[in-house]
RNA sequence: GUGAGCGUAGCUCAGCUGGUAGAGCAUCAGAUUGUGGCUCUGAGGGUCGCGGGUUCGAGCCCCGUCGCUCACCCCA
């Protein structure tokens, strides 16, 4: 083997991308359902967007981004989330005049320079909503239930988690007391809980060490000192969750991997999924325009992973399967696979997918070409057939075969939308 | 970045205490003259990840390296 794709990247082959378009197909389906529009940003973005929104103590952006200098000396980042550059496009255009709420979704590849492991790549596939100018706790349980809703579509089986990390107001009060409780528990901590204790003491909560785990099992939690208003956003929230029928587990010790979240925070783990369970998470952000240089806009957002999904999907044994050929044309000498390339474009400008052998082949293994493509019909020409002016069809289900005029065969097709699928008596 | 396991035909794997590679599936071709799916027969296909070392001799042992997998970390 010469070359392979890179480290903790996959070519998407033909056998396994019926199933993306299905997934894709449906999240476009479910995001229009519930009123968002997509939203496409380039796939890298000048450093300074994710280092400012996602955070400088966060692991992304400490070590796990691919960041490269352009040779016009810009810091530019393979996009290792989505929220930082669609805020940076809805600033950018202006997206907020009018002061009405921005539901946006978007799709696509992350890159995150992690060692690959089960459910997690260096380029990896995501599909996410953000709720842009409301504050409302309506708006966070719609995100909620719009991610759940795909998982209900496929039938995928998840936990809700949700929590909430409180706002600049209460959570410096709440960082403080869990600083002081940590301090006093630090000899019992791991290494890097130290560490973190000083720079982002609410990421030793989710610490997945046993030994972090026992150490803080007794530690405060944020609920406890969430302020009036956050309390009440969610009281507010949950409230709506029960009201749209979606269990939810209330995790006082969630906390997400990212800075800029306020009040909400939530996930969605399989117990399927093993060590990387979490399908998809998100939370409000309500300082994150304001951040960005725009005037204070609250918002609300999650993201999912496509390969995790995929990964919960195959466990449930879900499968998918491509499109079916419907005409399979086969040519038995020069001049009639010269009408058999004719005739498949002419079913194809109809809308019928149609192929013929490039390889002049044997009949028999043309045949066992179209069984194997699983054509519905196959249309044999040869010498006899041309002198007659007809063509041979053979019905792949049923084994019947009959001669006919081409018009008299193209004739099935027709009245149907697309033509896509040949008619059945 | 850390740890563990693995790396043999396109795929899934076998290969006994070291003696220069096998199966199943897939592919291709046949089983009387122009016909698929089942069955039968046959064929092609491997620098045994790569590089060193030990040995008369290594797919099997040792070292290194790359990759994969899983876990930690973190997250989707």
């Amino acid at each position: 083997m010469t070359y392979q794709s890179v480290k903790g990247t996959k070519d998407i082959l033909p056998e396994e991308s019926p199933r993306w378009q299905a997934v894709e197909n449906l999240v476009r389906e479910v995001m229009e359902l519930f009123a968002y529009r997509e939203i496409r940003t380039p796939i890298f973005e000048e450093t300074a967007v994710f280092v400012r929104s996602i955070g400088e103590d966060t692991d992304i952006v400490g070590k796990e981004m691919y960041t490269f200098t352009d040779k016009g000396g810009t810091s530019l980042t393979l996009r290792p989330e989505m929220t930082a550059p669609v805020i940076r496009a809805y600033l950018q255009h202006s997206l907020g005049t009018g002061g009405g709420v921005q539901k946006l979704y978007y799709m696509g590849p992350m890159f995150r320079q992690e060692r690959p492991q089960a459910g997690r790549l260096r380029q990896f596939h995501q599909y996410g909503a953000e709720c842009i100018g409301s504050s409302s706790p309506a708006c966070d349980a719609e995100i909620i239930a719009l991610a759940a809703h795909v998982y209900d579509r496929l039938d995928i089986p998840y936990v809700l988690k949700i929590n909430s990390v409180g706002n600049e107001r209460c959570r410096p009060r709440y960082r403080e007391a869990l600083r002081d409780f940590l301090t006093r528990v630090s000899e019992r901590l791991t290494g890097e809980s130290r560490r973190r204790m000083h720079t982002n003491p609410l990421r030793v909560l989710d610490s997945k060490v046993p030994e972090d785990i026992e150490a803080t099992a007794e530690a405060p939690r944020m609920l406890d000192y969430l302020c009036d208003e956050c309390r009440e956003h969610f009281e507010a929230v949950r409230s709506h969750l029960e009201n749209l029928d979606i269990p939810a587990r209330v995790e006082p010790r969630l906390v997400r991997g990212l800075d800029y979240y306020t009040k909400t925070a939530f996930e969605f783990a399989s117990p399927d999924l093993g060590a990387q369970d979490a399908l998809g998470g998100g939370g409000r952000y309500d300082r994150l325009v304001e951040e960005f240089g725009g005037d204070s806009t609250p918002a609300v957002g999650f993201a999912a992973g496509f390969e995790r999904l995929f990964i919960a999907l195959e466990r449930r044994g879900s499968r998918f399967s491509g499109h079916r050929l419907s005409v399979y044309l086969v040519g038995l000498d020069e001049p009639s696979r010269r009408l058999c390339l004719r005739e498949a474009l002419t079913l194809r400008r109809m809308g019928v997918s149609a192929d013929c052998d490039f390889q002049q082949r044997s009949l028999k293994s043309q045949m066992r070409e179209a069984n194997k493509r699983g054509a519905a019909y196959t249309v044999i020409i040869g010498s006899e057939e041309r002198e007659r002016g007809v063509v041979t069809v053979k019905d792949m289900t049923t084994g019947m075969q009959e001669t006919m005029e081409l018009s008299l065969f193209r004739a099935r097709f027709t009245g149907e939308d697309g033509g896509a699928k040949p008619r059945r008596d």
